[in-house]
DNA sequence: TCTAACCTCTCCAGTAAGGGGAAGGTCAAG
DNA sequence: CTTGACCTTCCCCTTACTGGAGAGGTTAGA
């Protein structure tokens, strides 16, 4: 497999490929004698991992901790579900962030008229 | 006022309110014999309305017309509100994908034990 | 066999929004 | 006169890639 196939196997893009070989992500894959890179069933199925790791909104740092759990057969569940926990609650703070900005910015919203007048409570707010 | 007085009158680091003159996004300040760059209390006061647009998630750009906006004695309401309800919208959207992470992400890890064994349905769902 | 189209390679630069820190000039107090 | 706090410019670092240039490889058709 090119790299081509292997991105349209694993969802990424021929970039990205390259880029998580090129950081240690994942293993630098084997070469043609020409040098194109070569990969096969199991470095996609890493890549696929990598990419649904990121789709959570994983850290390449924290894709790297779950890859290397992944590969572990020694691993303890605590240890994935401790990691997956520390990004849940992330996403809670980020949620709980987002829900104030959301309120404040909405309350000034609907009190601006949105009309042809410069006085604005938007701005008034701001400044 | 040298920049020090004006990063804690308006909020902003010092690095920061050095930043906003170099791309141009409040006008370059003046400056002492020396290079100190002053700052004024209208000076400060663009600072900090760009500290409160940037805390709404404004990017660096609407900042830039927000402070367009906020300069202009002909502007009219209905261009600040345009901008706010963009910005509101995109707060949506991007609640509308935290609460799918974290509807996804939740289920998964209370649906993993947690214990010493290396069975997981994270790592599971990830493979 | 030649050529066009497509694939791949490496390397460099850029993104957003600053942060860190070095090397060196300035200012006020003791 | 010196010390320490402050200021300057300059350049690199961050995240997680993306885009592009220039060069070489491969393949299908004429």
């Amino acid at each position: 497999m090119n790299i081509s196939a292997a991105s349209k196997a694993s969802g990424l893009t021929v970039k990205t490929v390259r880029y998580y070989a090129d950081i240690g992500l994942v293993e630098a894959p084997s070469r043609s004698e020409a040098g194109y890179r070569t990969y096969d069933d199991v470095a996609v199925r890493k890549l696929v991992f990598v990419r649904r790791s990121r789709a959570f909104g994983f850290s390449i740092e924290k894709c790297r901790e779950l890859l290397d759990l992944y590969q572990d057969q020694d691993r303890t569940s605590s240890e994935v579900k401790r990691i997956a926990l520390k990004r849940l609650e992330e996403i809670e703070d980020k949620q709980r962030e987002l829900q104030s900005l959301h309120d404040e910015l909405a309350h000034l919203v609907t009190s601006c008229r949105g009309d042809n007048m410069p006085n604005c409570p938007i701005i008034d707010y701001l400044g």
